[in-house]
DNA sequence: AATAAAACTTGTCATAAGGCAAGAAAAGCT
DNA sequence: AGCTTTTCTTGCCTTATGACAAGTTTTATT
């Protein structure tokens, strides 16, 4: 595994044959970005996504009142992609920055069409990828409601303790509705059981 | 329109022909449901989707303490699916059950499959209408920290107005993610506004 | 190393929303 | 029509979380 090529591990399912998937390897080009670039920006259409090989990046909007808040955090493995932008081709309202260096494999939009209506096992990995950010969605989604904030930040703690432990605090914060403020005391009350 | 049959509106897509219109919604099954019926139940996996072509429906989960959740509602030309279940095979959290009679249009998993493989712009409407979904929930899913509760009424009742008049308070309480009680005050307070 | 800038903590007080319970109103049933 | 059940409203009090502000710690920059 450890000289393969890191994509390897993303196109693995043994429905792809292996000429299917070399070809949509070799499809993937390596962007690396900086602490602080910006992968995506609010307005603009998407046309690539990437899987990223290392580093941290987050997605946030900004409410009316001008408050920033993380939609999601990606990290070693991740799909990078803003789903509605695109697909649906239209304009972002999420922006999408690095948090640390990244270094990326990325594809753009009319590679992904071809890729997707030519090989099967493609486009049913891209269809599971979808519906798998779909249900963490809903799970995030669900868990608004029916968990206080503290469950919430434990939650992410068992499921994402990488997450918890390279990102900020107000990030974080954020991503759980809450304000930093309360993290921060929230923590503490973790810390004194 | 009027004596169409109602899928053609549904499939009506630019890119697909005659054929294949007609091909796809011969696939389909007319299902009706009685109020309080159950379309999927907590626990199964799902293997069937429909299209409403009258009547309403809701989806739910409950927590840990035994709260029903609200995740969704299904009207009229709405698609009702649990995406994650039909697509990863695996068993539902969520429990769909029609809120009056409905009138639906039903298709199984494998003839799914059969036409999503086969035709390309039955796949792209497919995408389309997932991503579709992961918006919706996604702003929903902001909103809920965004927005207090009042607003996110409001919105409800400004983009599906139809919902708000049919649905039962408590429904749509625990859809916005508050309680039955806060959401009368609320309706009180809008109405003396 | 010195300084500046972020990130985080903690205190005090304010507010949105919840819990519980009693009634009123509406819908369903025989 | 009369009774029952569900839905909705309202009052009183509690609780989780927010707003603001001051201080501390950590991280970045020159």
């Amino acid at each position: 595994m450890k000289d393969e090529h890191f994509l390897k591990n993303i196109f693995s399912s043994a429905h792809l044959n292996e000429n299917e998937q070399e070809l949509i390897i070799s499809k993937f080009r390596q962007v690396n970005f900086s602490k602080n670039d910006y992968l995506l920006d609010e307005g603009k259409t998407e046309n690539h996504y990437w899987f990223i090989e290392s580093g941290f990046a987050r997605s946030y909007v900004v409410d009316i009142s001008g408050n920033d808040i993380t939609t999601n955090f990606y990290a070693v493995g991740d799909i990078v992609i803003d789903w509605t932008s695109f697909f649906l081709r239209n304009s972002t309202r999420e922006s999408i920055q690095a948090l640390t260096d990244c270094k990326c494999w990325q594809l753009d939009f009319d590679t992904f069409q071809q890729l997707f209506h030519s090989i099967q096992s493609f486009r049913e990995q891209g269809r599971t990828t979808l519906v798998n950010s779909y249900f963490s969605l809903k799970n995030q989604s669900v868990s608004m409601i029916a968990d206080k904030a503290k469950e919430r930040y434990k939650r992410l703690i068992k499921e994402k303790p990488h997450i918890v432990q390279n990102i900020s605090l107000k990030h974080i914060a954020t991503y759980l509705g809450v304000t930093d403020t309360s993290l921060s005391r929230i923590r503490k009350e973790i810390s004194e059981e």
